[in-house]
DNA sequence: CCGGACTTAAACACTTTTCGTTAACTTTTA
DNA sequence: TAAAAGTTAACGAAAAGTGTTTAAGTCCGG
């Protein structure tokens, strides 16, 4: 059995930045250049956006498909259309109407801009309540 | 930007297993030998792991050391001794006794045997008492 | 005990990732 | 603005991961 995703390099440079440690500072600790230090840790990040995303999509195996928001709608109503389609699969939706849309600005910010959905979210539910959103 | 840790083809097994089909039966779609099959699936959950603990490593990166539960201690034992250290430090423990000792099982699964912990356990927390265990 | 479902190991070709260098570039901060 | 901090691009060598086959297993219900 291996370790996570993350090699030693990796963690110790993210351990260090923690710290509060600038890549020059660790560049010399772990004797390399400041360049390598950041591209170490631009891997490190890369890898657990990607460790993120694969249990997303676990998730998504688990939901069912509840509904897809079009590209264009007020922020606002999307609570309001989330809530009608759990409704109709009586599934109780374990959000209110702020913490749905924190959820889903946390989760698809990009597609998120002032109060309007920019792009089309796929949004699947669990028996749960717990939402995904694609 | 790439996607998740997944390879297509262990999605593409997974969901399918995901509908109860057997690996011969993915196998004659995929048009692969089952052998193949299982070692795609075995990789997948490998990968599904090692997301997981990634997420793990990265949770411990913003917690602060708790305190070390020693191999022998009674599981009963576990809540007591980190709700003392929480208090310490001024930290509330988002988990009552109950709920401590199931968190804890289910992420040191090969830790707690019966009634015992059998290995040493090192207790991380966070400002809003979450708690993690390495 | 037979058969179906599943697991394992070794070996292979192939692709991807990682760590490292150098040098130029942009952003932040004092 | 100047210095410090951080980012990027191109490249190479070494290491790790993937899909596959073949062949030999285990495990369990009927």
């Amino acid at each position: 059995m291996k370790d996570g995703l993350l090699t030693e390099r990796q963690m110790e440079v993210l351990r260090y930045r923690k710290q509060g440690l600038t890549q020059q500072q660790i560049a010399d600790i772990i004797s390399t250049s400041k360049a390598n230090v950041c591209t170490i840790e631009k891997s490190a990040m890369e890898n657990i956006r990607r460790a993120k995303e694969t249990l997303e999509f676990l998730y998504t195996l688990d939901a069912t498909h509840l509904c897809t928001i079009p590209s264009g709608t007020d922020l606002f109503n999307v609570p309001a259309i989330i809530f009608g389609e759990a409704e109709k699969i009586n599934v109780k939706v374990k959000y209110d109407t702020i913490s749905l849309i924190n959820r889903l600005r946390e989760s698809r910010a990009q597609a998120c801009k002032a109060r309007v959905v920019c792009e089309d979210i796929i949004v699947y539910i669990t028996d749960q309540g717990e939402l995904y959103f694609v």
